[in-house]
DNA sequence: GAAGAAAGTTAGCCTAGGCTAACTTTTCGT
DNA sequence: ACGAAAAGTTAGCCTAGGCTAACTTTCTTC
């Protein structure tokens, strides 16, 4: 049986969790504890707490002291986060804003952005990456010249 | 002397109360404790909790059982977080989406855009209102046509 | 194969921001 | 003007998700 019927949304914080746990493995093969309250800048404390919440919720296999594995289900919210992230990432980036300015609105937004808005941002940027001549416009606040008529 | 000295940035929870709070106010003229649980569909009590708070942090002035006014600060931040609203709905808007969406959407996503990521989306924007044929590519998911050489 | 270091866990605490139930104050209708 | 309804408040509770301090397990180094 499924731990934990009736799943709400997942929250913010155990997004950011999956989606470090996600990106450990991938990088380094696992995730430790000590690794995911570096990235996270949390206390170790919290995130064994949180790690036996997420074993509890099915999104994980957790075995104490040992380790832990992504569930399907684990690894499944944890690629969504993670394309959530690199698509508000990829747009930001287009608009010409600093590194820290995007990492730090991208892992608020990231959270609240829907499939919908997924699939619209995504369509928008793959427009605007064509079209340099407006993205110049856009970065600098200016009118984006129709062709070069005015320089 | 100023009621909180280490001004943290506002919550999440506190952007919403101000921002409805200030709607209230130049809608009916005033805010009223039932109004703003029913606009935040939240209970009363949870209601006079939080103003009680925002009156102790300098954000508003409320007299016990008659009524609140926003103190200059408050005003400014409601007018920033409804400045951020409105933008996030008029971009999404402009992608297409559907009213709930967005609603649904912007309301998780004002509270963390920068103020650059707003003057970026501005710009977008702006400039994206200029340009229908491109949106109506980026509405439908397929590639604008440049000018109308192909259709 | 210890001993010390590093990693992990537990217990107990805290804050924000919700809730309900019970009480008080204000307003409204007759 | 007074009694009921509506609005507002208080008290007590709850959950999520942080924290530190103290303890335990695992790893490393000799
Ligand atoms: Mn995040
Ligand atoms: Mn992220
Ligand atoms: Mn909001
Ligand atoms: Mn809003």
């Amino acid at each position: 049986m499924p731990p934990k019927s009736p799943k709400r949304p997942a929250s913010s914080a155990v997004e950011d969790y999956l989606e470090q746990i996600l990106e450990l493995i991938n990088t380094k093969g696992y995730a430790r504890v000590v690794d995911i309250a570096g990235r996270l800048s949390i206390s170790q404390a919290s995130v064994t707490n949180m790690v036996q919440k997420l074993d509890a919720d099915g999104l994980l296999k957790y075995e104490k002291y040992r380790g832990l594995v992504l569930t399907t289900a684990g690894e499944e919210l944890a690629r969504n986060i993670t394309h959530r992230h690199q698509l508000l990432t990829d747009f930001l980036q287009l608009l010409g804003l600093a590194p820290d300015v995007i990492h730090h609105d991208v892992e608020g937004m990231e959270h609240h952005v829907s499939p919908e808005t997924v699939h619209a941002i995504e369509s928008l940027t793959s427009h605007l990456k064509r079209r340099p001549a407006l993205l110049r416009g856009i970065r600098s606040g200016i009118p984006a010249t129709r062709s070069r008529r005015n320089f």
